[in-house]
DNA sequence: CCTTACTGCGTACCTGCTACGCTATTTAGC
DNA sequence: GCTAAATAGCGTAGCAGGTACGCAGTAAGG
Protein backbone atom coordinates (compact mmCIF):
# COMPACT_ATOMS: atom_id res chain seq x y z
CA UNK A 1 0.00 0.00 0.00
CA UNK A 2 2.59 2.43 -0.98
CA UNK A 3 1.01 3.71 -3.37
CA UNK A 4 -1.60 5.06 -1.07
CA UNK A 5 -3.10 8.33 -2.07
CA UNK A 6 -3.57 7.78 -5.89
CA UNK A 7 -7.20 5.86 -7.02
CA UNK A 8 -7.31 2.38 -7.83
CA UNK A 9 -7.60 3.00 -11.91
CA UNK A 10 -4.52 5.20 -12.04
CA UNK A 11 -2.17 2.93 -10.10
CA UNK A 12 -3.25 0.58 -12.79
CA UNK A 13 -2.34 2.49 -15.98
CA UNK A 14 0.80 3.13 -14.06
CA UNK A 15 1.61 -0.34 -13.00
CA UNK A 16 2.36 0.14 -9.65
CA UNK A 17 1.60 -2.83 -7.11
CA UNK A 18 2.62 -4.23 -4.72
CA UNK A 19 4.79 -7.24 -6.57
CA UNK A 20 4.77 -10.19 -3.56
CA UNK A 21 1.39 -11.56 -3.65
CA UNK A 22 0.57 -14.76 -1.83
CA UNK A 23 -2.23 -16.73 -3.79
CA UNK A 24 -2.50 -18.49 -7.18
CA UNK A 25 -0.31 -17.09 -10.20
CA UNK A 26 -2.23 -15.14 -12.01
CA UNK A 27 -3.17 -16.62 -15.09
CA UNK A 28 -4.26 -13.96 -16.85
CA UNK A 29 -2.67 -10.43 -16.88
CA UNK A 30 -4.09 -6.79 -17.07
CA UNK A 31 -2.48 -6.32 -20.22
CA UNK A 32 -4.04 -9.88 -22.05
CA UNK A 33 -7.15 -8.26 -21.05
CA UNK A 34 -6.77 -4.64 -22.51
CA UNK A 35 -4.97 -6.13 -25.09
CA UNK A 36 -8.11 -8.25 -26.03
CA UNK A 37 -10.30 -5.13 -25.69
CA UNK A 38 -8.52 -3.45 -27.95
CA UNK A 39 -8.38 -5.81 -30.92
CA UNK A 40 -12.46 -5.90 -30.24
CA UNK A 41 -12.69 -2.58 -30.34
CA UNK A 42 -10.83 -2.19 -33.41
CA UNK A 43 -12.53 -4.88 -35.14
CA UNK A 44 -16.14 -4.30 -34.24
CA UNK A 45 -16.21 -1.22 -32.61
CA UNK A 46 -16.41 0.41 -28.93
CA UNK A 47 -19.94 -0.73 -28.68
CA UNK A 48 -18.76 -4.86 -29.29
CA UNK A 49 -16.85 -4.33 -26.16
CA UNK A 50 -18.53 -6.48 -23.38
CA UNK A 51 -17.03 -7.99 -20.48
CA UNK A 52 -17.81 -11.23 -21.70
CA UNK A 53 -16.75 -10.56 -25.69
CA UNK A 54 -13.29 -9.88 -23.16
CA UNK A 55 -13.13 -12.75 -21.82
CA UNK A 56 -14.07 -15.04 -24.03
CA UNK A 57 -11.98 -13.87 -26.20
CA UNK A 58 -9.22 -14.89 -23.44
CA UNK A 59 -10.98 -18.17 -23.18
CA UNK A 60 -11.64 -17.06 -19.37
CA UNK A 61 -14.90 -16.25 -17.78
CA UNK A 62 -16.18 -13.09 -17.40
CA UNK A 63 -16.09 -12.86 -14.03
CA UNK A 64 -12.28 -13.24 -13.86
CA UNK A 65 -11.77 -9.94 -15.40
CA UNK A 66 -13.20 -8.40 -11.67
CA UNK A 67 -9.80 -9.71 -10.22
CA UNK A 68 -7.90 -7.27 -12.47
CA UNK A 69 -10.13 -4.44 -13.21
CA UNK A 70 -12.57 -2.17 -10.84
CA UNK A 71 -15.54 -2.26 -13.22
CA UNK A 72 -16.12 -2.02 -16.96
CA UNK A 73 -15.80 2.10 -17.37
CA UNK A 74 -12.39 1.20 -15.64
CA UNK A 75 -11.41 -0.99 -18.44
CA UNK A 76 -12.39 1.98 -21.10
CA UNK A 77 -9.88 4.30 -19.32
CA UNK A 78 -6.99 1.73 -19.30
CA UNK A 79 -7.64 1.03 -22.66
CA UNK A 80 -7.83 4.34 -23.66
CA UNK A 81 -4.78 5.36 -23.02
CA UNK A 82 -3.07 2.09 -23.45
CA UNK A 83 -4.28 2.37 -27.27
CA UNK A 84 -2.81 5.96 -27.61
CA UNK A 85 0.49 5.13 -27.68
CA UNK A 86 3.06 7.42 -27.44
CA UNK A 87 3.56 10.27 -29.85
CA UNK A 88 6.86 10.46 -32.21
CA UNK A 89 9.47 12.65 -30.95
CA UNK A 90 9.37 15.84 -31.87
CA UNK A 91 12.02 16.82 -34.71
CA UNK A 92 14.59 19.11 -33.63
CA UNK A 93 14.17 22.74 -33.51
CA UNK A 94 11.29 23.25 -35.02
CA UNK A 95 9.55 26.44 -34.21
CA UNK A 96 6.18 25.77 -32.21
CA UNK A 97 3.80 26.49 -35.43
CA UNK A 98 5.34 23.75 -37.19
CA UNK A 99 5.65 21.70 -34.23
CA UNK A 100 1.81 21.89 -33.19
CA UNK A 101 0.79 20.69 -36.47
CA UNK A 102 2.73 17.89 -36.64
CA UNK A 103 1.31 17.05 -33.01
CA UNK A 104 -1.82 18.00 -34.42
CA UNK A 105 -1.46 15.17 -37.30
CA UNK A 106 0.28 12.84 -35.28
CA UNK A 107 -3.29 12.75 -32.89
CA UNK A 108 -5.44 12.13 -36.43
CA UNK A 109 -3.01 9.36 -37.46
CA UNK A 110 -2.69 7.51 -34.02
CA UNK A 111 -6.90 7.73 -33.60
CA UNK A 112 -7.11 6.72 -36.84
CA UNK A 113 -5.86 3.29 -35.73
CA UNK A 114 -8.32 3.31 -33.13
CA UNK A 115 -11.32 5.23 -34.08
CA UNK A 116 -13.37 4.52 -30.66
CA UNK A 117 -10.51 6.03 -28.97
CA UNK A 118 -12.73 9.47 -29.64
CA UNK A 119 -15.54 7.77 -28.07
CA UNK A 120 -14.65 7.10 -24.62
CA UNK A 121 -16.44 9.18 -22.40
CA UNK A 122 -13.60 11.63 -20.53
CA UNK A 123 -14.20 11.60 -16.42
CA UNK A 124 -11.00 13.17 -15.35
CA UNK A 125 -7.90 14.79 -16.33
CA UNK A 126 -5.14 13.07 -18.25
CA UNK A 127 -3.91 10.59 -16.03
CA UNK A 128 -2.49 7.39 -17.79
CA UNK A 129 0.99 7.70 -18.87
CA UNK A 130 0.28 7.59 -22.56
CA UNK A 131 -2.18 10.58 -22.81
CA UNK A 132 0.31 12.67 -20.40
CA UNK A 133 3.28 11.96 -22.91
CA UNK A 134 0.90 13.47 -25.73
CA UNK A 135 0.34 16.09 -22.99
CA UNK A 136 3.79 17.23 -22.52
CA UNK A 137 4.90 17.02 -26.15
CA UNK A 138 2.33 19.87 -27.05
CA UNK A 139 3.28 21.75 -24.22
CA UNK A 140 6.96 20.97 -24.96
CA UNK A 141 6.71 22.62 -28.11
CA UNK A 142 5.72 25.97 -26.36
CA UNK A 143 8.93 26.32 -23.96
CA UNK A 144 10.19 28.97 -25.71
CA UNK A 145 7.47 30.83 -26.68
CA UNK A 146 7.85 32.91 -23.63
CA UNK A 147 4.09 32.38 -22.70
CA UNK A 148 3.46 31.99 -19.03
CA UNK A 149 3.08 28.38 -18.13
CA UNK A 150 -0.47 29.19 -17.22
CA UNK A 151 -1.19 30.28 -20.92
CA UNK A 152 1.04 27.33 -22.43
CA UNK A 153 -1.50 25.16 -20.63
CA UNK A 154 -4.60 26.92 -21.74
CA UNK A 155 -3.69 26.66 -25.36
CA UNK A 156 -2.85 23.11 -25.42
CA UNK A 157 -6.41 22.17 -23.96
CA UNK A 158 -7.66 24.69 -26.48
CA UNK A 159 -6.10 22.51 -29.24
CA UNK A 160 -7.20 19.38 -27.90
CA UNK A 161 -10.75 20.49 -27.65
CA UNK A 162 -10.76 21.13 -31.35
CA UNK A 163 -9.03 18.35 -32.30
CA UNK A 164 -10.75 15.75 -30.58
CA UNK A 165 -13.93 17.45 -31.35
CA UNK A 166 -13.17 17.28 -34.97
CA UNK A 167 -12.04 13.56 -34.92
CA UNK A 168 -15.58 12.55 -32.95
CA UNK A 169 -17.36 14.37 -35.18
CA UNK A 170 -15.78 13.08 -38.66
CA UNK A 171 -16.10 9.55 -37.05
CA UNK A 172 -19.31 9.51 -35.97
CA UNK A 173 -20.45 11.52 -39.69
CA UNK A 174 -18.24 8.80 -41.35
CA UNK A 175 -20.43 6.14 -39.45
CA UNK A 176 -23.74 7.31 -40.12
CA UNK A 177 -22.63 8.43 -44.09
CA UNK A 178 -21.56 4.36 -43.65
CA UNK A 179 -25.37 3.25 -42.42
CA UNK A 180 -27.45 5.50 -44.57
CA UNK A 181 -25.40 6.61 -47.43
CA UNK A 182 -28.49 7.99 -49.29
CA UNK A 183 -29.68 10.36 -46.43
CA UNK A 184 -26.08 12.15 -46.91
CA UNK A 185 -26.03 12.66 -50.68
CA UNK A 186 -30.13 13.81 -50.50
CA UNK A 187 -29.14 16.22 -47.39
CA UNK A 188 -28.90 19.06 -49.72
CA UNK A 189 -32.16 18.12 -51.57
CA UNK A 190 -33.65 17.30 -48.31
CA UNK A 191 -32.59 21.20 -47.32
CA UNK A 192 -34.27 22.35 -50.46
CA UNK A 193 -37.24 20.70 -49.97
CA UNK A 194 -38.15 21.52 -45.93
CA UNK A 195 -35.98 25.00 -45.67
CA UNK A 196 -37.57 27.62 -45.77
CA UNK A 197 -35.73 30.80 -47.22
CA UNK A 198 -37.64 32.68 -44.65
CA UNK A 199 -36.52 31.37 -41.92
CA UNK A 200 -33.03 29.83 -42.76
CA UNK A 201 -32.15 32.69 -45.64
CA UNK A 202 -28.35 31.76 -44.75
CA UNK A 203 -28.77 27.95 -45.12
CA UNK A 204 -30.79 28.48 -48.00
CA UNK A 205 -28.37 30.56 -49.77
CA UNK A 206 -25.29 27.95 -49.20
CA UNK A 207 -27.35 25.83 -50.30
CA UNK A 208 -28.34 27.29 -53.62
CA UNK A 209 -24.87 27.73 -54.07
CA UNK A 210 -23.99 24.09 -54.65
CA UNK A 211 -22.45 23.25 -51.38
CA UNK A 212 -23.83 20.56 -50.20
CA UNK A 213 -24.20 19.11 -53.50
CA UNK A 214 -21.16 17.04 -53.94
CA UNK A 215 -20.14 14.89 -50.50
CA UNK A 216 -18.63 12.42 -52.82
CA UNK A 217 -15.30 12.22 -51.47
CA UNK A 218 -15.62 11.81 -47.46
CA UNK A 219 -12.36 11.71 -46.52
CA UNK A 220 -10.64 14.13 -48.03
CA UNK A 221 -13.02 16.31 -47.18
CA UNK A 222 -12.76 16.17 -43.81
CA UNK A 223 -8.33 16.35 -43.94
CA UNK A 224 -9.51 19.60 -45.45
CA UNK A 225 -11.69 20.51 -42.58
CA UNK A 226 -9.43 19.35 -40.07
CA UNK A 227 -6.63 21.61 -41.41
CA UNK A 228 -8.69 24.24 -42.19
CA UNK A 229 -9.98 24.61 -38.64
CA UNK A 230 -6.87 23.84 -37.31
CA UNK A 231 -4.81 26.52 -39.06
CA UNK A 232 -7.30 28.73 -37.26
CA UNK A 233 -6.82 28.17 -34.29
CA UNK A 234 -3.40 28.29 -34.55
CA UNK A 235 -3.59 31.59 -36.60
CA UNK A 236 -5.00 32.89 -33.14
CA UNK A 237 -2.44 31.16 -30.80
CA UNK A 238 0.36 33.27 -33.22
CA UNK A 239 -1.95 36.83 -32.14
CA UNK A 240 -1.98 35.72 -29.11
CA UNK A 241 1.63 35.25 -28.71
CA UNK A 242 2.68 38.70 -30.34
CA UNK A 243 0.49 40.16 -27.83
CA UNK A 244 1.60 38.04 -24.83
CA UNK A 245 4.85 36.45 -25.35
CA UNK B 1 -46.46 9.40 -48.20
CA UNK B 2 -45.90 12.49 -50.04
CA UNK B 3 -42.61 12.85 -47.65
CA UNK B 4 -41.44 10.45 -50.10
CA UNK B 5 -37.68 10.86 -49.78
CA UNK B 6 -37.15 11.79 -46.34
CA UNK B 7 -35.96 9.39 -43.18
CA UNK B 8 -38.30 8.77 -41.03
CA UNK B 9 -36.61 10.63 -38.46
CA UNK B 10 -36.12 13.92 -40.21
CA UNK B 11 -40.09 13.59 -41.21
CA UNK B 12 -40.93 13.47 -37.18
CA UNK B 13 -38.72 16.28 -36.27
CA UNK B 14 -40.18 18.36 -38.73
CA UNK B 15 -43.56 17.56 -37.84
CA UNK B 16 -44.26 16.03 -41.49
CA UNK B 17 -47.43 13.66 -41.65
CA UNK B 18 -50.60 12.77 -43.12
CA UNK B 19 -53.30 14.10 -40.77
CA UNK B 20 -56.38 11.82 -41.78
CA UNK B 21 -55.44 8.78 -39.51
CA UNK B 22 -57.89 5.53 -39.62
CA UNK B 23 -57.53 3.69 -36.22
CA UNK B 24 -57.98 4.84 -32.32
CA UNK B 25 -57.14 8.47 -31.54
CA UNK B 26 -53.50 8.03 -30.32
CA UNK B 27 -53.83 8.99 -26.06
CA UNK B 28 -49.83 10.36 -26.16
CA UNK B 29 -48.25 12.28 -28.99
CA UNK B 30 -44.84 12.81 -29.67
CA UNK B 31 -44.35 15.95 -28.33
CA UNK B 32 -45.37 14.30 -24.76
CA UNK B 33 -42.90 11.85 -25.33
CA UNK B 34 -40.22 14.18 -26.13
CA UNK B 35 -41.00 16.20 -22.88
CA UNK B 36 -41.10 13.37 -20.58
CA UNK B 37 -37.98 12.40 -22.12
CA UNK B 38 -36.41 15.51 -21.71
CA UNK B 39 -37.84 16.12 -18.28
CA UNK B 40 -35.93 13.10 -17.32
CA UNK B 41 -32.71 13.86 -18.48
CA UNK B 42 -32.42 17.36 -17.29
CA UNK B 43 -32.96 15.76 -13.85
CA UNK B 44 -30.63 12.88 -14.14
CA UNK B 45 -28.86 12.84 -16.87
CA UNK B 46 -28.91 10.84 -20.26
CA UNK B 47 -28.47 7.81 -18.77
CA UNK B 48 -31.44 7.94 -16.80
CA UNK B 49 -33.67 8.06 -20.24
CA UNK B 50 -34.94 4.87 -20.51
CA UNK B 51 -37.74 3.39 -22.93
CA UNK B 52 -39.40 2.69 -19.54
CA UNK B 53 -39.16 5.73 -17.48
CA UNK B 54 -40.20 7.70 -20.33
CA UNK B 55 -43.33 5.78 -20.71
CA UNK B 56 -43.96 5.23 -16.84
CA UNK B 57 -43.30 9.02 -16.47
CA UNK B 58 -46.48 9.17 -18.88
CA UNK B 59 -48.52 6.52 -17.15
CA UNK B 60 -48.06 4.52 -20.27
CA UNK B 61 -46.68 1.48 -20.87
CA UNK B 62 -43.28 1.03 -22.33
CA UNK B 63 -44.01 -0.51 -25.64
CA UNK B 64 -47.16 2.60 -26.86
CA UNK B 65 -43.99 4.53 -27.12
CA UNK B 66 -42.67 2.69 -30.42
CA UNK B 67 -45.76 3.77 -31.97
CA UNK B 68 -44.52 7.06 -32.46
CA UNK B 69 -40.80 6.59 -32.32
CA UNK B 70 -38.99 3.92 -34.56
CA UNK B 71 -36.18 3.60 -31.65
CA UNK B 72 -34.50 4.82 -28.48
CA UNK B 73 -31.53 6.40 -30.91
CA UNK B 74 -34.53 7.97 -32.77
CA UNK B 75 -35.57 9.46 -29.69
CA UNK B 76 -32.37 10.86 -28.98
CA UNK B 77 -32.18 12.72 -32.02
CA UNK B 78 -35.36 14.12 -31.54
CA UNK B 79 -34.93 15.20 -28.31
CA UNK B 80 -31.95 16.79 -28.60
CA UNK B 81 -33.18 18.95 -31.25
CA UNK B 82 -36.07 20.09 -29.20
CA UNK B 83 -34.28 20.66 -26.58
CA UNK B 84 -31.87 23.20 -28.28
CA UNK B 85 -34.78 25.38 -29.08
CA UNK B 86 -34.20 28.52 -31.09
CA UNK B 87 -31.21 31.11 -31.22
CA UNK B 88 -32.27 34.25 -30.06
CA UNK B 89 -32.51 36.79 -33.27
CA UNK B 90 -29.09 38.39 -33.73
CA UNK B 91 -28.53 41.89 -32.92
CA UNK B 92 -29.07 44.24 -35.75
CA UNK B 93 -26.02 45.55 -37.64
CA UNK B 94 -22.89 43.72 -35.53
CA UNK B 95 -19.72 42.78 -36.93
CA UNK B 96 -19.09 39.63 -37.27
CA UNK B 97 -16.55 39.06 -34.40
CA UNK B 98 -19.50 40.21 -31.83
CA UNK B 99 -21.64 38.46 -33.69
CA UNK B 100 -19.76 34.90 -33.34
CA UNK B 101 -19.55 35.57 -29.73
CA UNK B 102 -22.62 36.35 -29.34
CA UNK B 103 -23.58 32.90 -30.83
CA UNK B 104 -20.99 31.02 -29.40
CA UNK B 105 -22.47 32.52 -25.46
CA UNK B 106 -25.88 31.48 -26.79
CA UNK B 107 -24.94 27.84 -27.43
CA UNK B 108 -23.45 27.82 -24.34
CA UNK B 109 -26.00 29.35 -22.33
CA UNK B 110 -28.90 26.77 -24.50
CA UNK B 111 -27.03 23.47 -23.46
CA UNK B 112 -26.27 24.46 -19.73
CA UNK B 113 -29.91 24.46 -19.81
CA UNK B 114 -29.69 20.65 -21.21
CA UNK B 115 -26.15 19.79 -20.22
CA UNK B 116 -26.91 15.91 -21.38
CA UNK B 117 -26.82 17.25 -25.27
CA UNK B 118 -23.70 17.59 -25.50
CA UNK B 119 -24.03 13.69 -25.23
CA UNK B 120 -25.95 12.60 -27.81
CA UNK B 121 -24.37 10.91 -30.32
CA UNK B 122 -23.97 12.91 -33.92
CA UNK B 123 -24.95 10.71 -36.66
CA UNK B 124 -25.49 13.21 -39.27
CA UNK B 125 -25.43 16.73 -40.45
CA UNK B 126 -27.79 18.82 -38.15
CA UNK B 127 -31.18 18.34 -39.79
CA UNK B 128 -33.80 18.84 -37.02
CA UNK B 129 -34.88 22.31 -37.33
CA UNK B 130 -33.67 23.92 -34.35
CA UNK B 131 -30.31 22.72 -34.71
CA UNK B 132 -30.70 24.34 -38.35
CA UNK B 133 -31.78 27.16 -36.50
CA UNK B 134 -28.55 27.70 -34.99
CA UNK B 135 -26.52 26.58 -37.60
CA UNK B 136 -28.31 29.48 -40.22
CA UNK B 137 -27.69 32.27 -37.06
CA UNK B 138 -24.03 31.60 -37.68
CA UNK B 139 -24.22 31.38 -40.95
CA UNK B 140 -26.28 35.21 -41.35
CA UNK B 141 -23.56 36.56 -39.56
CA UNK B 142 -21.07 35.72 -41.96
CA UNK B 143 -22.79 37.89 -44.83
CA UNK B 144 -21.36 40.78 -45.30
CA UNK B 145 -17.38 38.58 -45.23
CA UNK B 146 -17.39 38.35 -48.45
CA UNK B 147 -16.05 34.56 -47.89
CA UNK B 148 -17.11 31.87 -50.69
CA UNK B 149 -19.75 30.27 -49.25
CA UNK B 150 -17.95 26.76 -49.04
CA UNK B 151 -15.43 29.01 -46.76
CA UNK B 152 -17.96 29.75 -44.66
CA UNK B 153 -19.25 26.55 -44.04
CA UNK B 154 -16.36 25.77 -42.96
CA UNK B 155 -15.54 28.60 -40.66
CA UNK B 156 -18.83 27.60 -38.67
CA UNK B 157 -18.34 24.16 -39.04
CA UNK B 158 -14.85 24.30 -37.01
CA UNK B 159 -16.33 26.87 -34.22
CA UNK B 160 -18.82 24.19 -33.65
CA UNK B 161 -16.95 21.95 -33.50
CA UNK B 162 -14.70 24.07 -30.85
CA UNK B 163 -17.62 24.70 -28.71
CA UNK B 164 -19.11 21.75 -28.45
CA UNK B 165 -16.08 19.33 -27.84
CA UNK B 166 -15.07 22.67 -25.11
CA UNK B 167 -18.71 22.01 -23.51
CA UNK B 168 -18.78 18.47 -23.49
CA UNK B 169 -15.21 18.42 -22.47
CA UNK B 170 -16.16 20.66 -19.61
CA UNK B 171 -19.26 19.17 -18.24
CA UNK B 172 -17.21 15.39 -18.43
CA UNK B 173 -14.86 16.97 -16.55
CA UNK B 174 -17.69 18.76 -14.14
CA UNK B 175 -19.09 14.95 -13.43
CA UNK B 176 -16.02 13.69 -12.45
CA UNK B 177 -15.34 16.26 -10.31
CA UNK B 178 -18.45 15.83 -8.68
CA UNK B 179 -17.63 12.27 -8.25
CA UNK B 180 -14.34 12.09 -7.12
CA UNK B 181 -13.40 16.16 -5.81
CA UNK B 182 -10.09 14.18 -3.98
CA UNK B 183 -9.26 12.93 -7.12
CA UNK B 184 -9.27 16.63 -8.49
CA UNK B 185 -7.74 18.26 -5.87
CA UNK B 186 -4.49 15.83 -6.08
CA UNK B 187 -4.02 16.01 -9.52
CA UNK B 188 -0.87 17.91 -9.31
CA UNK B 189 0.07 15.65 -5.94
CA UNK B 190 -0.45 12.96 -8.18
CA UNK B 191 1.68 14.43 -11.27
CA UNK B 192 4.92 15.36 -8.53
CA UNK B 193 4.31 12.06 -7.35
CA UNK B 194 4.08 9.60 -10.66
CA UNK B 195 5.73 12.19 -13.34
CA UNK B 196 9.49 11.93 -14.10
CA UNK B 197 11.02 14.72 -14.94
CA UNK B 198 13.06 13.24 -17.74
CA UNK B 199 9.84 11.57 -19.44
CA UNK B 200 7.62 14.70 -18.81
CA UNK B 201 9.80 17.36 -19.14
CA UNK B 202 7.22 20.16 -19.96
CA UNK B 203 4.65 18.62 -17.43
CA UNK B 204 6.89 18.53 -14.34
CA UNK B 205 7.48 22.38 -15.02
CA UNK B 206 3.98 22.94 -15.64
CA UNK B 207 3.34 21.34 -12.41
CA UNK B 208 6.20 23.33 -10.40
CA UNK B 209 4.64 26.79 -11.73
CA UNK B 210 2.01 25.77 -9.40
CA UNK B 211 -0.82 25.75 -12.49
CA UNK B 212 -2.38 22.63 -11.29
CA UNK B 213 -2.51 23.45 -7.36
CA UNK B 214 -5.79 25.62 -7.53
CA UNK B 215 -8.52 24.10 -8.74
CA UNK B 216 -10.84 25.76 -6.57
CA UNK B 217 -13.91 27.33 -8.28
CA UNK B 218 -14.14 25.13 -11.49
CA UNK B 219 -17.30 27.24 -13.00
CA UNK B 220 -15.22 30.12 -13.59
CA UNK B 221 -11.82 28.08 -15.17
CA UNK B 222 -14.17 26.84 -17.40
CA UNK B 223 -15.83 30.29 -18.57
CA UNK B 224 -12.46 31.69 -18.83
CA UNK B 225 -10.91 28.73 -21.00
CA UNK B 226 -14.13 28.76 -23.25
CA UNK B 227 -13.32 33.04 -23.75
CA UNK B 228 -9.74 32.39 -24.17
CA UNK B 229 -9.97 29.63 -27.10
CA UNK B 230 -13.02 31.29 -28.67
CA UNK B 231 -11.20 34.00 -28.76
CA UNK B 232 -8.15 32.49 -30.51
CA UNK B 233 -10.40 31.04 -32.95
CA UNK B 234 -11.46 33.98 -33.94
CA UNK B 235 -8.06 35.67 -34.42
CA UNK B 236 -7.82 33.00 -36.60
CA UNK B 237 -10.92 33.61 -38.61
CA UNK B 238 -10.36 37.48 -38.70
CA UNK B 239 -6.77 36.58 -40.25
CA UNK B 240 -8.62 34.16 -42.83
CA UNK B 241 -11.12 37.00 -43.76
CA UNK B 242 -8.27 39.59 -44.28
CA UNK B 243 -6.65 36.77 -46.61
CA UNK B 244 -9.14 36.03 -48.81
CA UNK B 245 -12.49 37.71 -47.87
C1' DC C 1 -72.34 -2.93 -40.82
C1' DC C 2 -68.27 -4.66 -42.04
C1' DT C 3 -63.63 -3.92 -43.28
C1' DT C 4 -59.39 -1.69 -42.56
C1' DA C 5 -55.89 0.73 -40.39
C1' DC C 6 -54.11 1.92 -36.30
C1' DT C 7 -53.23 2.34 -31.04
C1' DG C 8 -52.01 0.41 -26.59
C1' DC C 9 -49.83 -3.07 -24.38
C1' DG C 10 -48.64 -7.85 -22.22
C1' DT C 11 -45.30 -11.26 -22.95
C1' DA C 12 -41.06 -12.84 -23.81
C1' DC C 13 -36.36 -12.91 -25.32
C1' DC C 14 -31.86 -11.32 -25.44
C1' DT C 15 -27.81 -8.81 -24.07
C1' DG C 16 -24.96 -6.81 -20.56
C1' DC C 17 -23.00 -5.48 -15.84
C1' DT C 18 -21.74 -7.14 -11.55
C1' DA C 19 -22.49 -8.76 -6.28
C1' DC C 20 -21.65 -12.87 -3.82
C1' DG C 21 -19.67 -16.84 -2.31
C1' DC C 22 -17.25 -21.25 -3.08
C1' DT C 23 -13.08 -23.77 -4.30
C1' DA C 24 -8.43 -24.29 -5.36
C1' DT C 25 -3.78 -22.53 -5.01
C1' DT C 26 0.23 -20.42 -3.39
C1' DT C 27 3.12 -18.22 -0.03
C1' DA C 28 4.37 -16.44 4.84
C1' DG C 29 5.32 -17.51 9.25
C1' DC C 30 6.08 -20.75 12.70
C1' DG D 1 6.95 -29.27 6.91
C1' DC D 2 2.54 -27.48 8.42
C1' DT D 3 -1.03 -24.23 9.10
C1' DA D 4 -3.24 -19.96 8.13
C1' DA D 5 -3.90 -16.10 5.23
C1' DA D 6 -4.40 -14.16 0.94
C1' DT D 7 -5.69 -14.46 -3.65
C1' DA D 8 -7.20 -16.34 -8.51
C1' DG D 9 -10.93 -18.31 -11.26
C1' DC D 10 -15.54 -18.85 -11.85
C1' DG D 11 -20.71 -20.49 -11.40
C1' DT D 12 -24.93 -18.57 -10.08
C1' DA D 13 -28.10 -15.29 -10.01
C1' DG D 14 -30.17 -10.77 -9.88
C1' DC D 15 -31.27 -6.69 -12.22
C1' DA D 16 -31.78 -3.40 -15.93
C1' DG D 17 -32.66 -2.15 -20.49
C1' DG D 18 -34.09 -2.52 -25.67
C1' DT D 19 -37.35 -4.31 -28.64
C1' DA D 20 -39.90 -8.15 -31.79
C1' DC D 21 -44.34 -10.10 -31.92
C1' DG D 22 -49.00 -10.65 -31.70
C1' DC D 23 -53.51 -9.80 -29.70
C1' DA D 24 -57.42 -6.88 -28.53
C1' DG D 25 -59.92 -3.03 -28.89
C1' DT D 26 -61.21 1.41 -31.53
C1' DA D 27 -62.39 4.72 -35.00
C1' DA D 28 -62.99 6.00 -39.72
C1' DG D 29 -64.18 4.54 -44.79
C1' DG D 30 -67.17 2.21 -47.89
Amino acid sequence: MENNELPADVALMWRLRETPRRGPKPSLTLDDIVASAIAIADAEGLAAVSMARVAERLGNSTMALYRHVKSKDDLLVIMSDAAIERPEPMPEGVDWRTGLTFWADGVLTAIRRHPWYAKVPISGPPAGPNNLAWFDSALGVLADTGLPEEAKVGVVMGLITYVQGQIRMAFDLAAGYADNPDAFRRFGATLRKVADPRVYPAVVRTVEAGVFDEVGSFEEDNEADFDFGLQLYLDGVAAFIDRVG
